[in-house]
DNA sequence: CGTTTTCGTGAAATCGCTTTCACGAAAAAC
DNA sequence: GTTTTTCGTGAAAGCGATTTCACGAAAACG
């Protein structure tokens, strides 16, 4: 008498305890089509009884459908430095989970057509994708084109056959300015991130609306192009700084360049945010460790990834799904 | 005549095309058992010839092994602001995709042993699990004793039945303070991180050990416990700063932690590094655009994820595995 | 030179779930 | 009351690999 080998049920057991065929099984447990209430309670219980735990392998096979979600992010180094994706991944991952599905990551060059990553995403081998940090799209749009389920982060520059997610930029721009203006600020600089990028240019955007609507001179000369760097945030505010000596504040596209043009202001002897008041773009750890602390938008980027990936989800169900534009939100520190 | 259905080739067509069998097929493109060389050719050709691309999920209904390791992070919200874990899942995937295999992110509350992930991991729907952050090791253990292959991010508390990686904390610690001496400072203090953990440990052993060697007073009094945060900073330099005045360098187990010191040196009107330089751990992003410029110790994490990787796949080929440790550098900057 | 091992190979079973299809019963239509 | 239509159900055919098993040929042995 051989010992029975403890392996895990299967339909087969499910449908022999619960009396139904595995059919109907397969049905209940993926609630399909209308079945008996009686069968499903026979069901249900037969599962909990035997603890069973469906074979996601076997089910990919059967189905065509293997409960991945590809989670791709451009395979730029400079990318795993930024606190930014883990946030968003991790947004991801929880909804995806809820909902029994896995987040499988991809590192990939974006822009190649061909690379294996491209490759993988078109043999089927994952349910959707969701993008991150978009560069170029050309390998975005023609997954799109072959009916791969995805969603993209950041707002693509033309319109497109896919959704995104979003923060909204200019709101959070225009947010930062009305701050300084109403707390007396009069000649607002601008350092813009790498213009090429539509979060850049959204931000600069919401600047430049409030400025036109808050009566402020919407003078070209007050906005300069930096590169997200530290570095750009020093040379673009002494620039500033030169042409503008009565500047009385000044708001970045992001952190790292906040905290340079903060450097760059201390070094020509203004003092902030009394002389000069300073906002940045992200509330990251950079912004919450500086001294003084850095004034900054927060965007909500646990919910970017949340909404993206419900939004997977909601392409997997066959359902039509909008573009989402979560708000910013100004956390006050002492620069401005 | 109906047209034919364009889909994916299967191990039929190849075996067909280069006239052998789909078992031949699978032992070539399994490179498992030893072949003739003609049908590895002919099998090979076919491949290349049918653009053949394997089904993952067939392959793991039919052998068990999925092709994904599981990439499992605590379900600590605060985790994901630190790029920490971005840099080493960045080179966890590499080096698994490199190898055929995928990466699966997990969060999850690592203390629960019967949470949806645990079950997860038991069950064999991943090949194999990378632990970041380790916190608790109830469900670590557990897992190991189930003959999951697992490897471990941290040095765990005991001795214990599974292989890790790690950086060198303790050298790391000790250069930071070798660095410090050799310019001239003769009364260094230590802020530490939370010391139940024993990467906050090992940079207090590596401190400890330096001042032993270099002939430093090896006060009790010179060592703070903090808990990595600005606040623990600020307020433990205080508390040095009241006890020895004559203080000269602070060495603090994170880039965090520095910064705060940095800010409370400053209140306390000394400057930095004139009268008190400051060491930092991590050497993050904050490290990197902090101004001064903050000396830091650096940790190779992409190089960390990419043994750990590694490590994962020996055990998957039944390779006995030994615990990594990484060296750390010294970057220095302007603080020290 | 006969006998035993070794070795490469293909046929066929198997992995566990999904889904099509056909069937009978019940409901709706005439 | 007869004819359609609708509906829930189970039998059975896949899904596309892997792996066991048995077989014949070649190599090693005595």
């Amino acid at each position: 008498m051989a010992e029975k080998q403890k392996s895990r049920p299967t339909y087969a057991e499910i449908a022999k305890l619960a009396g139904v065929s595995e059919a109907t099984v397969s049905r209940v447990l993926n609630g399909d089509q209308k079945v008996d209430a009686e069968r499903v309670k026979a069901v249900t219980q037969a599962v909990d009884k035997l603890g069973y735990k469906k074979n996601r392998a076997a089910a990919a096979l059967a189905s065509g459908r293997t409960g991945l979600i590809a989670v791709v992010i451009d395979d730029d180094l400079s990318v795993f430095q930024d606190p930014f994706w883990g946030a968003i991944t991790n947004g991801i991952s929880r909804v995806l989970m809820e909902n029994e599905m896995q987040t499988l990551l991809l590192v990939a060059p974006l822009d190649k057509l061909d690379s294996p990553v491209a490759q993988y995403l078109q043999r089927g081998e994952v349910d959707g994708a969701i993008f991150l940090q978009l560069h170029k799209d050309s390998l975005i749009k023609k997954l799109a084109k072959q009916n791969l389920p995805l969603v993209v982060n950041g707002t693509p520059h033309t319109s497109n056959p896919f959704a995104y997610v979003d923060s909204d930029n200019a709101g959070g721009a225009y947010a930062a300015v009305k701050h300084l203006v109403s707390s007396g600020r009069k000649v607002i600089g601008k350092i813009t991130g790498t213009l090429s990028n539509t979060a850049a240019e959204q931000r600069l955007d919401g600047y430049l609306a409030a400025c036109r609507e808050l009566g402020l001179p919407e003078t070209k000369s007050l906005v300069a192009e930096g590169d997200w760097s530290r570095e750009a945030g020093i040379s673009q505010t002494q620039r500033l700084l030169k042409k503008h000596p009565q500047l009385d504040a000044i708001f970045c596209s992001n952190d790292v360049m906040a905290l340079g043009a903060i450097t760059a202001l201390q070094e020509a002897g203004k003092s902030v945010p009394e002389d000069v008041a300073v906002i940045g773009f992200d509330d990251s750890y950079l912004a919450q460790n500086s001294h003084p602390g850095l004034t900054s938008v927060r965007q909500d980027i646990n919910g970017l990834g949340m909404e993206a990936a419900k939004m997977i989800l909601a392409l997997l169900r066959g359902e039509e799904v909008h573009s989402e534009i979560l708000p910013c939100e100004l956390v006050t520190r002492e620069t401005a």
